[in-house]
DNA sequence: AATTGTTTCAACCGCGGCAGA
DNA sequence: TTCTGCCGCGGTTGAAACAAT
């Protein structure tokens, strides 16, 4: 027996919405707020459709805030290695990008920047979905790696994490049992800047979990989930734990995991948190990069690209720390920053 | 100008998780 | 503990717009 419908299918209207029932919605929840009901809305804003539909075209469309219109590089960016390290969540990728919605940004990857990345060879030989992100994440972060000697802090005045070489600026997002069991939430480092030396110790992309025993709110705003609205920080426990750097390479095919734990407090702006790799099933690895069969995701299967191929595609500069990709449409080439 | 192919993106759908009864 | 209803997520669809022939 199937799942009760959510709604009387033969009664509501499907499709897209005219601009009087964009105003019926908008108008009714400017008034009552969504009185935390879907379901029973439509019937008291008069209108006849589904709630989901209703709940849809609000989160998507007339919310407050709403940004349309093309993608930044930062944008694009930020979603390149998110999905590398996360795939795709795409909620947890548009709490990270105010104003975008999960929606916009799924159908953004799946039409525009899936081809920026792998829009060198003709379509036929194609099948960009097949690039499983541990793959990606892998190329992403075998451009350098840290020093094994680094003291990593926080600075919660700037959102920012320092080594003795280099400072960069991190986003956090939360995660619930798709990442673990164990109640944990991670961290994602976006961007480096402000390199003291030469080059970076800390490749661009990495991915750390907070331990629950010593977590720290980051940042004075909540990032609100495009999807849903709701908001996430991670609430500081305030323990202060004596550091040790693991360098832990577990498994090539993710990139390097690294452990990064603080032994430094240089005042209240710089209290150190623990940071830990992303492992945390009983063979090490994280959850997320499993496949059903217990088997490390798609990199089982063979990839249609070379890993050769995807590097040239994906390439980093140690100065910028900016990704090139390369679009190869009717004989031009345009490179993205 | 007509036809065909491709791209875009809003909307739909079904499932899993969660909370409350 | 089980059941029920709702929410939120991510994959998919399909109409409209656009481009190529």
């Amino acid at each position: 027996m199937g799942r009760a419908p959510c709604c009387d299918k033969a009664n509501v209207k499907k499709g897209p919405w005219s601009p009087e029932e964009d105003a019926k919605l908008k108008d009714y929840i400017d008034k009552n707020e969504t009185g935390g009901n879907w379901i029973s809305l439509p019937q008291k804003a008069g209108l006849r459709r589904c709630g989901k539909s209703c709940r849809l075209r609000w989160l998507n469309y007339l919310r407050p805030n709403i940004k349309h219109g093309e993608f930044s590089d930062d944008e694009d960016r930020i979603i390149c290695t998110l999905f590398a390290n996360i795939g795709s969540r795409w909620s947890i990728i548009a709490a990270q990008l105010p104003g975008r919605t999960d929606n916009d940004i799924k159908n953004y990857w799946n039409t525009k920047l899936k081809k920026k990345l792998f829009g060198r060879a003709p379509q036929s030989q194609r099948k960009p979905h097949q690039i499983h992100h541990a793959t990606l994440s892998s190329l992403l972060q075998q451009s350098s790696s840290p020093s094994p000697t680094s003291t990593l802090l926080y600075n919660c005045s700037n959102n920012t994490y320092q080594t003795p070489d280099t400072s960069f600026s991190c986003f956090q997002t939360s995660y619930s049992s798709s990442f673990s069991n164990t109640g944990t939430s991670c961290l994602t480092v976006a961007s480096i800047h402000q390199p003291r030396h030469q080059e970076s110790l800390l490749s661009p992309i990495q991915h750390y979990q907070l331990h629950d025993s010593g977590v720290q709110m980051f940042g004075g705003e909540a990032s609100c989930s495009s999807s849903d609205g709701s908001c996430s920080n991670i609430q500081n426990s305030g323990n202060n734990k004596e550091s040790v750097y693991n360098n832990g390479d577990h498994h090539q095919q993710i990139g390097s995991h690294h452990s990064y734990f603080y032994s430094e407090v240089a005042d209240e702006s710089q209290k150190p948190i623990m940071v830990s790799n992303v492992d945390h099933g009983a063979d090490g690895r994280p959850d997320h990069q499993k496949s059903p069969n217990g088997l490390w995701g798609e990199t089982e299967t063979p990839l249609d690209y070379g890993i050769e191929e995807i590097k040239q595609l994906i390439s980093t500069t140690s100065s910028s720390n900016n990704y090139i990709f390369y679009e190869n449409k009717a004989d031009e080439k345009v490179m993205y920053y």
